[in-house]
DNA sequence: CGTATATTGACATTATCATGTCAAATATGG
DNA sequence: CCATATTTGACATGATAATGTCAATATACG
């Protein structure tokens, strides 16, 4: 049959979840060996990620809602961070104990020395792939999540 | 410009990573809700899964290089199978200690009662993706996951 | 057969994650 | 202003995952 039917795309869309899961542990072992050399990993890049990325600094709820990950565990990883002298806190003019999590300049050298390390080699991964298959992966696996994230918040 | 240089390529790479850690713990975290009423989680039901779909029966430590999992966590799970009676554990005619994992009848039960309350969801959410999409993100990340596997490997 | 190597399950330890609770601080609605 | 609900960081606890080690077993190779 030449239009898909529904259980194969359903089917389709299963052995693709089942690749996701794969993939997904695939590349955060490869970040954790990637940025080891300069003292992080996969977890603790993609936090100071999200703190490069807001334009303002912000308080750790803040930044575990933006990464839809656990406030607790955040606040674990970033105390972390501060131990090693990567981030730093100062003081939210609007709210007392919210402290506002900032890089150091420390942190900065560290995450753009993870970012150096990094970009060549996605640049060389990515030529495998055209664009156009990238970008429908992109399209799939964002509808996905907002439609998860839909479920999750209903119901 | 038209044709997409190297480093739009990787960004568009970056991005799609980033959404696939969302969009997999999501769907871990509406898998685990899915399956609740059963008594199961993603990860006992995913193995489950790996035990249904080989061919013939096999110890813990090949059922955890199909999942690319670690040997000891499987065994634990397992383990937990076992004790609710899930699955069984039967002589392995070529090695002593190695036994092989089986479904019990209410193991297969279970997992039959799992994929019921999985199968219109799947189709559900299939429905909101065109086939070509599904089929360019499933090149893309089980070519993804190909080359990291090599990356490991070798590496 | 005999030896070296690899595999496997059991066990222990540590790290990471998930979840709940609490008090302080803030925001909201009268 | 007051009462209530929400947010936030701190803390505790249990679950899950990662990593290393060990003895038993199996495999490969002379």
């Amino acid at each position: 049959m030449a239009r898909p039917t529904k259980k194969a795309k359903a089917e389709a869309l299963t052995e693709l979840l089942l690749t996701m899961f794969r993939a997904n542990n695939l590349t955060l072992a490869w970040g954790d060996r990637l940025v080891s050399p300069v003292g992080l990993t996969s977890a603790r890049w993609q936090i100071l990620g999200a703190i490069v990325l807001v334009d303002r600094p912000q308080p750790v709820a803040w930044l575990a809602r933006d990464l839809g990950a656990n406030r607790q565990n955040v606040q674990r990883i970033i105390n972390d961070l501060k131990k090693d002298e990567l981030v730093s806190f100062e003081p939210n003019p609007h709210h007392k104990r919210a402290q506002l999590v900032v890089l150091t300049p420390k942190g900065q050298q560290t995450y753009e020395a993870a970012i150096n390390l990094y970009s060549p080699l996605v640049e060389a991964l990515a030529e495998d792939f055209s664009a156009e298959d990238i970008g429908a992966a992109q399209r799939v696996l964002s509808a996905l999540r907002t439609k998860l994230e839909t479920l999750a918040a209903d119901g």
